[in-house]
DNA sequence: CCGCCTTTGTGAACGTGTGCACGAATGCCT
DNA sequence: AGGCATTCGTGCACACGTTCACAAAGGCGG
């Protein structure tokens, strides 16, 4: 009844979180849970119990006093608060090695993001189908997003084709990014683009192997051989 | 000539940037730039110029007043604050979809992570070559790590999968996991983990998306036809 | 050799995120 | 019905990250 119903911004950190508060209640729900409390839900998540309720407040008060949240419901509430009420189809660009593999991985459409098309700038690789969907020539793009409405695109092109592939989404009307590409791509501002960087990830973990290992410069793994 | 070397601490946010200039420099370097300013670092890296020079002042001072930075130096010192003066081989569980691409992904052993390993569960997938890896039974794991001094790991197992994925690479003696799987993974604490989900990064897009049209059930693109 | 211009390095203010601690609400048991 | 145990919701303090703004430091031209 309040004038906002979902018109409160969520911190960015909490709608981070949400998707994987919604995995595990979904997942609890399915082995018939049906009340969880937040320290529960915090241990399941690996995160604190006053983040997960400070998180789920922004949803607005759902949880009883004294028992918990119910889980149906809880998983309801994000859905909606995320948007998950309806599919987002989604069109992939770049039809190599990781373009394969994302239209080949069930989870996205499982999850709600079918794969309304896969493009590619090669013409050797337009026609041939994975996973049962056929590869179109990237020209097709517009008139892909625009029949299917799809408003996200995946970027998983080498890092040269990147901005070119970003350029096209924009163009065909794609309003939010998905970058798997090397690369920060420049897009206008109103373009939410989100960036997955397999090797800045696996620098990040070098980082701390490194200083693990004392910050010297050889001598792998010489201060602790084991901890159980 | 101060006692510590490289034992100051890098914050977090610092370590994760740290890998986009080192590709920015590179790049640059390539092309013949010998001296960058902050200033156009932050352009092309997408951030703001004062966070570059703070960033980088955590690697000592480096930088010329009135110059800027000599680019093959700062290339270096970022290697060498990273662990990127030596290779660190990865061993990939699961050569499912997912592992597959990333065992094709040229991109791994390009940035100084060569691929040590794939292995799978799976009998009738073992045997199989995947760009030249051959898979190998999960029971070859400790060997492959002991051998081949791996210390990190990379999940590409389904979801079920991927706890008992995780227990076996700490018990093969691997330190940091890269984890590609929808899990949270319960590892000892002294294990680095690191998370990529797919899913997760399209749902934080769904949220924009759905906050973008309004807020409402239905009604999409209602509001405003395009722009431009 | 001196002054000017550029760009770094960093102190300080601000904003965001985290975690504790506790009041408030609720269900259950007697 | 009343008290008690439990768990939520949140104010507050602290830590972390970002950005501004400016003094310090260096190169360059005259």
């Amino acid at each position: 009844m309040s004038p906002e119903r979902s018109r409160r911004r969520i911190p960015d950190a909490t709608v981070a979180r949400l998707p994987v508060y919604l995995r595990i209640l979904t997942e609890q729900g399915d082995e018939g849970v049906d009340s969880i409390s937040s320290e529960r839900l915090a241990e399941l998540g690996g995160v604190n119990a006053a983040k997960v309720r400070k998180d789920l407040s922004y949803l607005g008060s759902y949880g009883t006093r004294g028992v918990g949240y119910e889980v149906a419901y809880l998983v309801y509430q994000i859905r909606r608060e995320l948007g998950l009420t309806h599919d987002w189809p989604v069109v992939i660009v770049g039809a190599g090695n990781l373009g394969q593999a994302l239209a080949g991985y069930g989870g996205f459409s499982e999850r709600g993001f079918p794969v309304a098309g896969i493009v590619d700038i090669d013409d050797t690789k337009v026609g041939s189908v994975l996973s049962g969907v056929r590869v179109r020539h990237i020209d097709e793009l517009p008139q892909i997003v625009q029949t299917k409405r799809v408003s996200i695109g995946v970027v998983a092109t080498p890092g040269g084709a990147a901005q070119d592939a970003a350029d096209r989404l924009v163009r065909a009307g794609v309003t939010s990014i998905l970058n798997f590409a090397p690369v920060v791509l420049a897009v206008p501002r109103a373009i939410e683009v989100r960036k997955v960087d397999l090797a800045v990830e696996l620098q990040i973990l070098s980082y701390h192997e490194q200083r693990r290992a004392g910050g010297a410069i050889h001598a792998v793994g010489a201060a602790r051989p084991a901890s159980a």
